[in-house]
DNA sequence: CACTTGAGTATACGCATGTTTACTAGCCGC
DNA sequence: GCGGCTAGTAAACATGCGTATACTCAAGTG
């Protein structure tokens, strides 16, 4: 029904790239970087594929364009350093069950091990999430201690998707934040 | 030198099918599932590409076959229900330095999202991994420690892929023993 | 020694991908 | 209102992949 219904967008080269942009977020965040076609982001973005190439060079610019666009994790760093590890084991008892609602972790737990992507994926882990854990962290061996928290975090995203989601009990939780807390004892 | 020293080698079904499976072994190993084509593995085993097809079905069944023929872990959970964390902490320590010698984890740790394999590596690894560890665990929540246990290994592995290696120092050791302990404990 | 079997080979098929190339047409300044 | 810049389009290109086909020829058997 309404066969063309399809009213001419207004030519607009800013809110076209951010249609890619916004949908490549979203599909590389649920299926990686390899198992997305630059056509599947033209198409979810409802745009030319030619303008892919056009706006950001190449898939693995986009890739790093929706990197680059991701917030941080500021968020889960700043507060009390007592209750970081409680914050650390909530946020990764969310991901036994879901992917992470910001797509960067979610992009960063797979694909990056395409030699394309790789760079930009360890750059990007280093700058937002392992940097700032390390400098909240006092007392020796900080950078050891943040690897390992952040260790934690990548692998209970990675049983989630290779064995399945698990719903998180409140057991886990605590556990967690122990694991969490023995990450980070200094 | 020596333009035509290829004497001809015996031809040998069985000898060629293992070849082509060490290779195959190795590189998947090494490169996981999706970044290895399977010319380079034919070549590798210095057998023809169809014959990779003859004898195996697909590349999927080549990686299938690949996991079939691997060795588990069993040396690592049975012994003393005391010493598991450590053991687990100085196998999780190598890890953060070497990928594994067993190409199956380090199999595992790729490719494990390839839609083809997908269901062969998690098969691999409840039946491999998570299944004997939950099976030496007594008390309650066996499952979701031995999930937990397994998903710091998991991330021990996914933080050298992605950011580095990085060698191991006795503190770290005791740290992940700590870890395990508050994984393990019930 | 003929003959059959099947291991091994060379090559091509079909397809999906990322990328590029010409082309079309809408918007803006004059 | 018209001309040029450029956003957007359609189509093709080049490549690399897994897989399938048709063939060759060594080895074992009578």
């Amino acid at each position: 029904m309404n066969p063309q219904v399809t009213e001419a967008r207004p030519r607009d080269r800013e809110a076209t790239r951010e249609r890619i942009l916004q949908a490549a977020r979203t599909l590389f965040g649920e299926q990686g970087y390899e198992q997305v076609t630059v056509r599947a982001i033209a198409a979810a973005a409802d745009a030319n594929i030619a303008l892919v190439g056009r706006y950001f060079g190449s898939k693995a610019g986009l890739f790093a364009a929706v990197l680059q666009g991701e917030p941080t994790f500021s968020e889960l760093f700043t507060g009390s350093r007592e209750e970081l590890p409680r914050r650390l084991a909530e946020y990764a008892a969310q991901r036994m069950r879901h992917p992470p609602d910001s797509p960067i972790l979610r992009t960063l737990e797979r694909s990056a091990y395409h030699p394309e992507v790789a760079a930009a994926a360890r750059e990007r882990l280093i700058s937002a999430v392992l940097g700032p854990l390390e400098a909240t962290l006092s007392g020796p061996d900080a950078h050891a201690r943040a690897r390992m928290a952040v260790s934690v975090v990548l692998g209970i995203g990675a049983m989630r998707r290779r064995v399945g989601p698990e719903e998180p009990t409140p057991a886990d939780v605590d556990r967690l934040t122990a694991v969490f807390r023995a990450c980070l004892a200094d």
